[in-house]
DNA sequence: ACCTACCGGTTGACGTGTCAATGATGCTAA
DNA sequence: TTAGCATCATTGACACGTCAACCGGTAGGT
């Protein structure tokens, strides 16, 4: 009794002015912030968001080396996207890439002394800039709703996962 | 009482393990939202989400015009990416630039009938797909939490937007 | 009048993301 | 054996964003 065509109340097809006017703000705000916590780390470290995640993906694994695929899939990416981004935090020395020797086609990818060093120092201005700009920013139980949020949206997502 | 260093007031300095738990879920889980959006009106229209913004803009203007700056401040965009976004409009068609007979230095941004036939095609089913991954994942209750979780993180943003 | 400072807008360089196509290699079935 | 076929990874083309530099012109102050 969700969805429907065009009519029967309690299922209308478009949201109300209400809801259009907080879905506006909510993605307004939450890009936002994620483009000030990417300015952030930035500033503070030299490396992306994107750096990041690959850098602590590495940094927690066993010897601060994963397979590409395996990689991409632990942190979400697709993996063109990985390839990407390698590409470059290769050229800046953050990572290697080495053939691996247990499976016939996999790439190994390697955190550098450079990387780890990287990662280190940016690790705490980091974390500190979620908490002023996230944390710092809600209720306690506002933090605890957004969990709720982000469940539910991520929940709508995979359902839909066939479009 | 959590953390570390300099610690007075309650304050810790960062985030507890739950906080960042949450904090990761929220930003991934919106990241995906805005981008199973952009695909959704992507192949439902051919417009990218700033297409839609400008267009949308452009649609509710005066004579179905604006002044580029005064465009920009009214999507929120930096100039330069309007300046950017608009040339790649501009090659589709969808709008045309010229110089403004009032202001000196200016320049009018107007929209073509191809812009105001894509935008009028893509309205209907991005309503649609606000409704159904965003409006139709939360309850009632979390909708009104989302709004205002919006506009603590845009106060928090603003307030430190000295940085 | 002249120098300077700002203002509106554009441009170039570069990092980032997606999609589709391309190797390179093993696995399986005719 | 060999013709497909799936898998791992890379590449190229292109859209998008940000940053910093630039350009043309108007406005102030001396």
């Amino acid at each position: 009794m969700t969805e429907a065509t065009p009519g029967r109340r309690g299922g209308r097809q478009l949201p109300t002015a209400d809801e259009l006017r907080i879905w506006r703000d909510f993605i307004e705000a939450t890009a936002a912030l994620g483009s000030r916590l990417e300015s952030r780390l930035q500033g503070d470290s030299s490396l992306s968001t994107g750096d990041y995640s690959v850098l602590l993906a590495l940094s927690e694994a066993e010897g601060q080396a994963m397979r590409s695929s395996e990689l991409a899939s632990h942190i979400g990416w697709e993996r063109s996207r990985l390839s990407h981004h390698l590409g470059r935090m290769e050229r800046r020395g953050l990572i290697r890439r080495q053939e691996c020797a247990t499976v016939p086609r996999g790439s190994e990818v390697l955190l550098t002394a450079a990387g780890a060093e990287a990662f280190s120092g940016a690790t705490f201005p980091h974390l500190r800039a979620i908490r002023e700009l996230f944390v710092d920013a809600l209720t306690p139980d506002q933090i605890v709703a957004a969990g709720e949020i982000a469940t539910a949206l991520r929940a709508r997502l995979d359902v839909l996962a066939k479009d």
